[in-house]
DNA sequence: GTGCCGGATGTGGAAAACCACAATATCCAA
DNA sequence: TTGGATATTGTGGTTTTCCACATCCGGCAC
């Protein structure tokens, strides 16, 4: 897992360092780049925090910036910073799932506590995402029959009602539910319940 | 429950006549409103399908009767739209929970496609919330003492262990269990669990 | 004050879950 | 070919759930 930062993005370099200075000061690891195909080059599943993200830039644009890592199926939350107010690009950005949207000359106290507010979300969804593999990593674990018995277990059926629909006896759905809750690291059918139902679909 | 309608706020008769008979020719019952005053006095909690507010008008201004609906708890999707680009307006707008945000002039197929959206939005949230309700009335119906051994029930915990929580027979844990389990109208642990997991929180 | 409700408890039994020990069969990879 | 994972079944026994029948107590409303 990489270190959380504010990846800052801007082509314009008097810009970019002082955006960096401002970052920094206010306590927040800031790494910078000159272009998008930096910042893409530079960019694993790993990476984390936020991104500040120049609108117009030369060669790529933010916006492009933005559908790349959309593409790469990143989540990283994303601030972009814009010179020309285009009130339908705001929105439509916005709806994409960009976490904000500044207008320039920004409010340097706004911009700040919005980017800590990005890596406290991000933070916070990586917490989620991580207890969510955990437990995909478990029923992956899971073989196909088990599986068919998880499903009757869910649905609240007892063992012999499983073992008629499947055709088979109650003592082979006895050994499965015990093989998949020691997978799944529970002791009960409710426990089983609560892991599948909290984080994740 | 109210019919479904999208509400138009415009306090310009020509553009909320022409806006009416857009929607209306795209099958989408609308009601139409001179003022964001008219228009709230005619809320109820029932109100649904959406909210059309224009963002400049004479009296109480759309911002002003978003918020108003805020205070009143209101759930409805709401498409602001305003004749003068302002990006922070529109993206501090859609940040407080707007559904949409057009700038005039926009394309009137968008707009009713949006409408369209908005409604069946609502129209889910709608079904979300009515089962949302129906069981939280049953949870409601609990007495204090049957949430005390439903909690223990869904953090998986066997009779015994939870009458020895609550220093009472396991006999009375057995009574309430089969109580609340009528009053929630479950058969088994399983299917309480997932009545509880499933919608809200 | 009588009745209803919530709460508590007991006996006793049927059904289901839970578990240890034991065995067989197939498929697939080392 | 041997071993591991998967799937299947049985015996026998303990624990827990689930339920019918019955009792007792305190608060509160009519």
């Amino acid at each position: 897992m990489n270190t959380p930062q504010a990846h800052l993005v801007d082509d314009d370099d008097a810009i970019r360092d002082a955006l960096a200075w401002l970052l920094k000061s206010r306590g927040l690891p800031t790494a910078t780049y000159a272009s998008a195909e930096d910042f893409l080059a530079s960019w694993t599943p790993d990476t984390c925090g936020c991104l500040l993200l120049d609108m117009r830039m030369e060669g790529m644009s933010g916006l492009d910036c933005f559908d790349a890592l959309l593409a790469r199926g990143a989540a990283l939350p994303v601030i972009f910073l814009t010179g020309h107010g285009d009130v339908p690009l705001a929105v439509a950005t916005l709806k994409r799932g960009a976490f904000d949207f500044f207008e320039k000359p920004f409010n340097d106290n706004e911009l700040a506590t919005r980017v800590g507010e990005a890596m406290v979300h991000d933070a916070h969804r990586r917490a989620v995402h991580a207890s969510a593999d955990s437990i995909n990593l478990r029923i992956q674990s899971l073989s196909p029959r088990e599986r068919q018995i998880m499903d009757g277990i869910l649905a609240g059926k007892y063992n012999k009602v499983i073992a008629d629909e499947l055709n088979i006896s109650m003592r082979t759905v006895e050994v499965h539910r015990a093989n998949l809750f020691e997978k799944m690291q529970v002791k009960t059918a409710v426990e089983l319940a609560n892991l599948l139902k909290s984080p994740q679909a």
